[in-house]
DNA sequence: TTAATAAGTTAGATTGGTCTAACAAATTAT
DNA sequence: ATAATTTGTTAGACCAATCTAACTTATTAA
C-alpha cells in the first residue's frame, strides 16, 4: 500500500501531466512545495514501485499502475468534495482542505457508500469529472473564458481552482456553475474582460481570473 | 498541533486510565502494540509537551491539556461513528476502523456539521457516550452483564468492545441495544449466562461476552 | 530476605520523509 | 559556440517513530 506522502506525489504527478504525460521534477517540487532532493529520491522510490518511469535528468511519467493509484486518489477526493456539499450541507468554497484529508482513507466502502447515496456522480461540486471505479474519467473538453472572444456567449461548467479564496471571490460575484456569460468586450493589453450574467450588470474580471473559470 | 501518532497514545491512555488516573507504560504497549522502549521515549516527549504526567519507573498519568486533547479525539471519533450509521447506513460493527481514520481529520467545522447534522447527540452507536465540545463526557456507569446474578432483569446499554468480530456475533443473535435482558440461570465455574430477550428462546453466552455487554 | 520474574530504561540501529550545500547536466541567451 | 542560467542529482544531515539488545529497578515468590 502506497503511503499518504507517496498519494500526494501521485496525485500531484497526475494533475501537472502535459499532453505526453511528462512531468518536470521542477513543477512536481514547486507544486508540493517539496525541495527537488526530496522530490529526486521519491521519484527514485516511485519508479522502484513501477508507479512511475523515470530516467535521471528527464521528465517524469505516470506508468498504467501510478495512473490508476492516482485516479484512485481523485476519485476519492472528488466523491468526498461531493457528499460535503450535497449531503452535509457545506460551501464548495470548504470542501478542498477536509476533502485533502479524507481522500487518504483506507475504506472502499467508506467511499462506494457515498457514490451510492450521491446516485453516482460524474462531477464535483467544482465541474471537475469524477473518475469511475475503474479509474476512468470522463473527459469533457473546456476552454478557458479566458480563451474566448468578445461576443461569445459561453457557460461556466467548472473552475481551473478550488481555493477558499479563488471561489469566495465568485461567491460575492454571484456566479455559480451553470451560470450563461456573455463577453462584452475584452482588453487587448491585459485580457482583462467586460462581462455580463444573470441579471447582473456589466462587471469586470482579471486575466487571472479569467483563466480559472472554465466554459463552453 | 499532535502529531496523528501523539493523538492515538493520548486516545489509549484515556482509555486505559484507571480509578487514579494511572496507566502503565506496558499496559500501554501492549494495547497500542508499540514495544516498551518506543512507549518510554513517547512519554518523555508527551511530557515535555506537558500533555502527560511522568517520572522514570513510574505509570503515567494525562495532565490535564492531556485529558482535554484525548477527550477532543474520542469525540471526534464517537461523532464519526454515529453520523457513519445514522447518515450513511453503515452497521454498528463497520464504523469502528474508518472512524479511527476520520478521528485525525483537522477540521473543527466538519465535526461540527456532523454534530449539528446528528442533533447534539450524548451516545454512539455502541452506547459510549460523546464527550461535548469542552469534553465533558455525561458519565453514565453500567455494570457488566457478567456482574450480575440469576433471575435479575436488565437492559442493554452499551458494548465494552467494538470490534467487527465481536458486533456481527451479536447481530447473528438478534441483540441490539435497548434491549430488555433476563438472567435465566449462571453457571458458578466457568461464569457461562443463560438469558432470553425479546421473543427469542433461552440462549447461552460465554464470560468472555458477558464482559462486554454492559447494562443497567 | 534473597532469588527469580516482570516491568521499565538506555543505547544504538533503522526507515521514511525532509532539508542544505555542492556539484553536474541541460537549456537559453549572447 | 561559449557563457550564463536553470534544472536536476549526489552526499550528508536531521527528525519522528519504530525496533532489538543489554541493562536496571521494582515486584513476586521461595
Amino acid at each position: 500500500m502506497n503511503s499518504l506522502v507517496e498519494e500526494n506525489y501521485l496525485k500531484a504527478l497526475f494533475s501537472l501531466s502535459n499532453e505526453d504525460g511528462e512531468v518536470n521534477v521542477n513543477d512536481l517540487s514547486k507544486r508540493l512545495e517539496i525541495k527537488m532532493p526530496t522530490v529526486t529520491s521519491m521519484m527514485k522510490k516511485l519508479a522502484e514501485k513501477e508507479l512511475v518511469h523515470y530516467e535521471k535528468y528527464r521528465p517524469v511519467r505516470l506508468s498504467e499502475m501510478g495512473k490508476k493509484a492516482a485516479t484512485h486518489i481523485i476519485r476519492k477526493h472528488r466523491l468526498t468534495e461531493m457528499f460535503l456539499v450535497e449531503v452535509m450541507g457545506f460551501g464548495w468554497e470548504e470542501v478542498h482542505d477536509i476533502a485533502e484529508q479524507i481522500e487518504h482513507v483506507k475504506s472502499p466502502v467508506f467511499f462506494n457508500k457515498m457514490d451510492e447515496i450521491l446516485g453516482h456522480p460524474s462531477f464535483d461540486p467544482h465541474g471537475s469529472p469524477i473518475p469511475d471505479i475503474n479509474g476512468n474519467i470522463r473527459g469533457e473538453q473546456y476552454r478557458k473564458l479566458s480563451e474566448c472572444k468578445k461576443g461569445n456567449k459561453v457557460k461556466f461548467m467548472a473552475v481551473a481552482n478550488s481555493s477558499e479564496n479563488f471561489l469566495k471571490f465568485l461567491n460575492t460575484k454571484g456566479l455559480s456553475l451553470e451560470t450563461k456569460i456573455e463577453i462584452l468586450s475584452v482588453e487587448p493589453f491585459d485580457g482583462t474582460m467586460t462581462i455580463t450574467y444573470g441579471d447582473r450588470p456589466p462587471d469586470v474580471f482579471s486575466k487571472v481570473v479569467c483563466d480559472k473559470i472554465l466554459v463552453v
